[in-house]
DNA sequence: CTGAAAGCGCTTACAG
DNA sequence: CTGAAAGCGCTTACAG
């Protein structure tokens, strides 16, 4: 504020070069004669100059500076570590590639349709990630219509143009079911969810396990929720007039809840009823008995987002981006059904 | 990216002013007739113009985004919903605002350094807020020096030229003593931590409590843990050999460790032992017997740095602004001690 | 391999 | 109340 900021022209006139030539050295362009590069170099050492971003931004008309749009209809952000953990890996896959990650977080529709507007328009952001929501279809519209490039965080409901980073919650859940036949189970009921695409995946891939597996889908025993802890909870108490013997949760919030249900019911986990889950929170691991999860790369699927957000930034033709990221089971009761 | 973005120019042209008025309307100037503002406006709305950010921040030496850091050395980003909290009331204060903001989260100290540097070199952020801890000297060192405005979260070890907005973390365990002693217990300890000036305020609280009502204060009785539950679980597990009536406890985190330790031991809360704790998190709410917890306004702090660093802003002297929020006490468990 | 020059899209004294 | 003009600090064809 108080001193004045050094400049390219500063460090031009010190280092007896043209600006054009500081500016390439600062990108490291090649065809620089390597005497004059580490002049320039030493001498942007020494005044310690850092490029005035934005004009930078204004000149080169790319700011490096990445979006991470939360919506309204996100809730997520304030239950569970998802949001923390997603954060992490993108602004670690941030840092690692000098960009600075600016954060929208919306708390109402109106808010976000006035901001989503002003902040492409304002052309500040050379590309956008959004955390996946079934409702705003006009967000995910209006960033297409603009041709303004993004990748989602979780699977679209229809993926056309749709460039996408998610988390493998068909074959999560089906190894998780699969497990559960595996070690005796035959009554698994779930706690479902249709919410999003991914508590839509996650009851695809029980179905799916159940069938692969000569075990009939009963609809009696899949039972929905809202991923609250409560709906768990409610969920829980209707099944268990139903005698599940197993349950297959579709959130760890919600199977917090479902356990709840359970141990009020005072009846034994895992020898009445066994429990998994999906999500693996650091709290399911502390449950007693502790829950067997499906772990999601939460930290992985955000440092791919961006990732994959580069490599549609340096490329001219946009082929939508599909990703999906392997899961992994995590047994931590050794529940066997007694015969 | 395709179409041509429509610049003060365009709007100038077919508003038939010049660039000047168009600009002294997008900035809300006074002294222009009504009538010419309303034909720019006309055509601003017509034409979508939408100013481009870097250009307004290159001139102007202002560029409307804000900046929060969470040091390396910050843990609770990735344990309780403290973070999200935070980042909620920051956004909807900067969302008023029209600021946006850009958030650097570092994963190791080579990061920090290096990046905080090319961030306030860089000339793209207004003004920065800093989550408290309490190791990181060289960054608020380097901060005070470039003298960047900034805010910090939670109070500074030395307060001098710092702003800061805090919690009233004395005022807060005060309360909780206060309020177990009023109920009837007497040997009343505490897992505290040393790890961060609100874990050193929340001592003082506990301490002044007992103080203030005639309870000596039996440093047998303070054990320190360091935010994790199993640090908490592993603090009670000494405490209950020492026989408390009851314990406060520094975090919620910690508390529900403490809480896995006391149901080990096959002890009745509250009967045996009394709980309370610091936080107010979603979980100890749902504990079996409910915790009493401390609440501190998480989310109105965000919304109270981001306030105070555009007053900081405005203002041409900068006397620091030094901010503590009241917290409210949580009674969940009608505890009173059987005589 | 390097430089002169135009231009990115805005703001803001200055003058009237 | 409004405009002409300078300037913010960079990048990037273009020319040599």
């Amino acid at each position: 504020m108080s001193m004045k900021r050094i400049t390219l022209d500063d460090v031009a006139r010190i280092a007896g070069v043209s600006r054009a030539t500081v500016s390439r050295v600062m990108n490291d362009h090649i065809n620089i004669r390597e005497e004059v590069r580490n002049r320039v170099k030493q001498v942007i050492a020494e005044t310690g100059y850092h490029p005035h971003l934005a004009a930078r931004s204004l000149a080169s008309n790319r700011s490096n500076i990445l979006g991470l749009v939360v919506p309204s209809t996100v809730q997520i952000v304030f239950t569970d570590p998802y949001f923390p953990l997603l954060i992490q890996g993108i602004t670690q896959a941030c840092n690692a590639n000098h960009y600075t990650l600016s954060l929208f977080l919306f708390h109402t529709v109106e808010e976000e349709h006035y901001a989503i507007e002003r902040i492409v328009g304002a052309g500040l952001i050379d590309g956008l990630i959004i955390t996946a929501d079934t409702k705003d279809e006009t967000l995910i519209a209006h960033l297409l219509e603009q041709e303004k490039p993004f990748v989602q965080i979780g699977r679209p409901q229809k993926l056309d143009r749709i460039s996408f980073v998610d988390v493998d919650n068909v074959g999560g859940s089906y190894s998780a079911v699969k497990h559960l036949i595996e070690i005796g189970y035959h009554r698994i009921a779930t706690i479902a969810t249709r919410k999003n695409t991914a508590g839509q995946d996650r009851l695809t891939g029980y179905r799916q396990a159940l069938t692969d597996h000569g075990e009939a889908v009963d609809n009696n025993l899949i039972v929905f929720g809202d991923y609250s802890e409560e709906s768990g909870y409610l969920a829980m108490k209707q099944l268990l007039s139903r005698n599940p013997d197993a349950v297959f949760v579709g959130s760890d919030t919600m199977a917090l809840g479902a356990l709840r249900a359970i141990q009020e019911a005072g009846i034994s986990v895992p020898n009445d009823v066994a429990l998994a889950s999906f999500d693996d929170l650091p709290a399911t691991a502390r449950t007693n008995p502790p829950i067997t999860t499906v772990r999601q790369p939460i930290k992985r699927s955000g440092m791919v987002a961006v990732e994959t957000l580069f490599d549609i930034l340096q490329s001219d033709i946009h082929p939508p981006r599909h990703i999906i990221l392997p899961t992994e089971l995590i047994v931590r009761s050794s529940s066997i059904k007694r015969r």
